[in-house]
DNA sequence: TGTATCACG
DNA sequence: ACGTACGTGATACAA
């Protein structure tokens, strides 16, 4: 029986386009498009037998709907410059596979098609990612439309249409007229959804017939109608199909057949199309006729798995797969000579250390690896058992702990603590700690245990730790050389660990009973709150913690809006509930109680259990390997949340103070650090002549982007070039931007292109980022320390977006860290070695705070800025600002 | 354990 | 065609 195959070229291309990795070929030429579209194809060619193919083209772009669209929704997207080039290349290979391709002057892809479709009486499969086409399917023809990636296909018939749709094959015309469709330039009638236009072609079967009982159609609505009803019949002429458009429609002209010529082979082989050239049966042999066979078996077994149906595991797999590789590879270092089961502590005091020396502690045991040989010291579990106690063992090698030898270890912090709690041991070694090495070297991501981290190189924590240890740190060694970050590693992260530990230590003084009085009075406050609440709602079971309980109550029994959002329900956060602070006299109330439950049971109840009752301090943890960027962590308790920009929750500094009276506590903060890293590093004049002449950027920003006198900027321009300022560093969108100081889209892409005509330089800048990271996988920061951006590899475009504003934003959020990193380490080496008695207790990012004796204030406020300002030498001024105070309230 | 929400830079 | 700004940690709820 003979079968049509009609595909939409340009449609299925863009698909493609999107849905693959962007990589490029051996000659640096862009085929992902190409490549997926060819997956595509041939799962179709597998699945349908197809008797006859066409692919359709669009011959120029569509100026006619383009001109229309730029006039109601602002310009298009261009084709990005790596698609383009693909089309031409696309039908040269479909015309060497012996597929017909169609195009005409003055037609549409969809023309071609419909009127073929229309014209021809054979079984009909359309391919396409435009519902257009759905107009086409009756009982000869049916739409295969792709859904999402490129072979996620969902089939409309014209048994099933009504059933998925909701409306019958013709009437996506109307249902277009209205709601219009942004990626085919059809306007529609503005503020009419797809929602809709779908209720209104229930009652009104098309919308000549709607626009004939228009006075039936009540309020907003009716006014909307026929404000656009001009634009409505324009759009039902754009969305209909010319199903006769004139092409030839002999079906005998469009025949196809398998296998395909050996000349598509060759090209094929030529544009690297790997897995696609081994699959069987797909080519003729060389000499035609047979299938010649050795080739094609050894790779049988990998087509099983990288069949054609699954591009987009496939991708992954050979991302996944170089992981691994690269994992597996051996590390080389001496073999173990024996391993030694330690019995005395003598035994462990007698060890002869060489000059490097790892040391694993887990609860089972303590390990050493020295001189080829693994030491194990077994721990006591639990007093019945046999076995040393930690605090035995880690006195007993004081030797090393204070000796003048190398000790490799992971996580020296964690040991400092560790010895400081079980020992009388001062670690003064030189030290060798894994954990940052890893860090710097091959971040994985989150935090890791000793266990998890020789996972990744196939060692095993629980057969010979020390060595595993000590193999892997060669292995880093070497890649920390490499990537030339050894100097980072131990000019900066290595003696800032030691810092840490300090700081740690120190702690912070928390007013507690201040603390507990105030927990009191939320409590009350809460409690009333919520039987008010529960009144308003009619529901004494009511729990206002819950979204969930909250969303029925608010959008189905109180019914004070049609709000929906998230994967789990309706969404109750906090711009949602703002937008409705009017609607009814719960809303307000349920958001005052969402503050103080905030601040109640993060910075009251969760603070409580963290001080120390002897001595009033909390001690945070300091995370120095979890971020991507290179910042710090701060946890139990996170002291780099504590808020401060909400004038009821900045009350809660007011908890910490200085550890005793003849004290106070000073602070300093980097004014708009990573706004001056990006004048500098960008090299833009704009920006670093208003940083060194010391303007308010922003207002500046406002004065040149929408081209007004500073005295005539107004507090919305201000704050507008503000967003634009910040959005710039996170590699926004204009969609983004748009959605967080809730401007229209076409005015967030003014806001945008006037910023980048006004500092051209910060645009190439950007560029550059992606660029790089892109060629090289990665980018770093002022000190050199990278990140791997491996989403820049994803099929998943989406993904791959992401990748690319991590490559605007590391490099400035990255360095920024680097620079307070070094800020820190001088300004705790200049207070030792002048003798003044200030204390490092916290770092908040872009800001560091010192608990001060009084009479050292002004030595250590010098110097504080001093170092501060002066950590590291830019074409653009670092300034910081300075406070001081009886509490972090008042030092800011 | 994952999701939603919200605190910070 | 798709979803939408970068980086964290803590809490409560609901499976």
């Amino acid at each position: 029986m003979e079968k049509l195959v009609l595909i939409d070229g340009n449609s299925l291309i863009n698909r493609a386009f999107y849905a693959m990795p962007l990589l490029t070929n051996k000659d640096g030429l862009f085929t992902n498009a190409v490549y997926g579209f060819m997956n595509m194809f041939m799962k179709m060619v597998a699945d349908i037998k197809p008797t006859a193919v066409v692919c359709a083209f669009d011959l120029k772009a569509p100026t006619f709907r383009h001109k229309l669209y730029t006039e109601y929704k602002g310009t298009r997207k261009p084709m990005p410059e790596e698609l383009r080039p693909q089309i031409p290349l696309l039908k040269e290979l479909l015309k060497t596979m012996g597929v017909c391709v169609m195009e005409k002057e003055g037609s549409e892809a969809d023309d071609i098609i419909g009127t073929i479709a229309k014209h021809t009486k054979v079984q009909t499969v359309i391919f396409t990612g435009d519902k257009d086409s759905f107009q086409l399917v009756d009982n000869e023809t049916e739409v295969h439309f792709t859904k999402r990636g490129i072979t996620d296909v969902e089939v409309y018939t014209a048994e099933n249409f009504k059933e998925k749709t909701g409306i019958e094959p013709l009437q996506i015309i109307d249902l277009k007229a209205l709601m219009g469709d942004s990626s085919d330039n059809i306007p529609g009638v503005q503020g009419v959804g797809e929602k809709t236009a779908l209720n209104l072609l229930k009652d009104y079967p098309s919308v000549e017939i709607l626009y004939q009982n228009i006075d039936k159609i009540k309020g907003k609505l009716q006014e909307k109608l026929i404000a656009n009803k001009d634009l409505c019949f324009l759009s039902k002429t754009l969305a209909t199909i010319d199903t006769d458009c004139g092409v030839d429609t002999d079906v005998s002209k469009m025949a196809f057949t398998m296998p395909l010529p050996y000349s598509a082979k060759k090209r094929f082989t030529e544009l690297g199309f790997r897995t696609l050239v081994n699959k069987d049966g797909i080519f003729e042999s060389e000499n035609s006729s047979t299938n010649s066979s050795s080739e094609s078996e050894t790779t049988a077994t990998l087509d099983a798995t990288n069949s054609a149906d699954a591009p987009d595991e496939k991708a992954e797999n050979i991302i996944a797969e170089g992981v691994a590789i690269e994992r597996a590879t051996p590390i080389q270092t001496a073999p173990l000579k024996e391993k030694v089961t330690l019995s005395t502590l003598s035994e462990i005091s007698s060890i002869n250390f060489s000059e490097e020396t790892a040391l694993t502690i887990s609860e089972k045991a303590v390990n050493i690896y020295t001189n080829g040989t693994e030491y194990s010291a077994p721990l006591r579990l639990s007093l019945l058992d046999d076995g040393f106690s930690l605090s035995d063992v880690l006195n007993a090698l004081s030797g090393l702990f204070n000796g003048d030898k190398a000790v490799i270890v992971y996580d020296v912090k964690w040991l400092r603590h560790t010895l400081k709690n079980l020992a009388d041991v001062n670690l003064t070694a030189p030290i060798e700690d894994v954990a940052i090495i890893k860090y710097l070297t091959d971040y994985t991501g989150g935090s890791e245990t000793l266990s998890t981290a020789l996972a990744e190189y196939g060692e095993d924590e629980n057969s010979n730790p020390a060595y595993s240890l000590y193999k892997v740190y060669t292995l880093l060694l070497a890649k920390l050389k490499e990537q030339g970050v050894e100097k980072l590693y131990r000019e900066v992260e290595l003696p800032l660990s030691t810092l840490l530990f300090n700081m740690e230590e120190w702690g912070f003084k928390v007013d507690a009973d201040a603390l507990y009085k105030t927990g009191e009075n939320y409590r009350k406050i809460l409690d009333e709150n919520e039987i008010l609440i529960r009144e308003l709602a009619g529901d004494d079971t009511l729990n206002v913690n819950s979204p969930k309980q909250l969303g029925v109550l608010l959008f189905e029994k109180l019914k004070i809006a049609k709000g929906k959002k998230t994967k789990t329900g309706y969404s109750t956060s906090a711009d949602v509930l703002e937008s409705l602070e009017n609607a009814h006299p719960i809303v307000p109330l349920i958001l005052k109680h969402r503050r103080v439950q905030k601040l109640y049971s993060t910075y009251i109840e969760g603070f409580k259990p963290l001080i120390d009752k002897a001595t009033g301090l909390v001690h945070t943890s300091f995370n120095q390997t979890v971020t991507a960027t290179g910042r710090l962590s701060s946890k139990e308790p996170n002291l780099q949340n504590i808020p401060v920009r909400d004038e009821e929750g900045k009350e809660l500094r007011k908890f910490f103070v200085p550890r005793s009276t003849d004290r106070v506590l000073v602070s300093a903060d980097y004014s708009q650090i990573e706004l001056r890293l990006l004048a500098a590093f960008s090299n833009c004049k704009g920006l670093i002549d208003a940083f060194n002449s010391g303007k308010d950027i922003h207002t500046e920003t406002a004065s040149k982007v929408f081209n007004t006198p500073i005295d005539k900027v107004t507090p919305q321009m201000r704050s507008g070039a503000k967003a634009v300022n910040f959005g710039i560093i996170y590699g926004m969108s204009e969609y983004g931007l748009a959605k967080t100081i809730n401007v229209s889209p076409a005015d967030a892409r003014n806001y945008i292109s006037a910023y980048f005509n006004e500092y051209p330089e910060v645009k190439n800048y950007m560029d550059d980022n992606v660029e790089f990271a892109k060629e090289h996988g990665y980018v770093s920061t002022l000190l050199g320390r990278r990140r791997y951006i491996k989403e820049l590899l994803s099929p998943s475009y989406q993904l791959r977006q992401f990748g690319e504003r991590v490559a605007m934003n590391m490099p400035l959020q990255g360095s920024s860290a680097d620079i307070i990193k070094v800020a820190m380490l001088n300004v705790y080496n200049r207070l030792k070695e002048e003798n003044v008695d200030a204390y490092l207790i916290l770092q908040v990012h872009d800001e560091l705070i010192l608990d001060c004796a009084v009479t050292d204030k002004e030595k250590a406020k010098k110097i504080l800025k001093e170092e501060m300002e002066n950590a590291v030498s830019l074409a653009v001024k670092l300034t910081v600002g300075m406070g001081e105070g009886e509490s972090w309230f008042d030092a800011k």
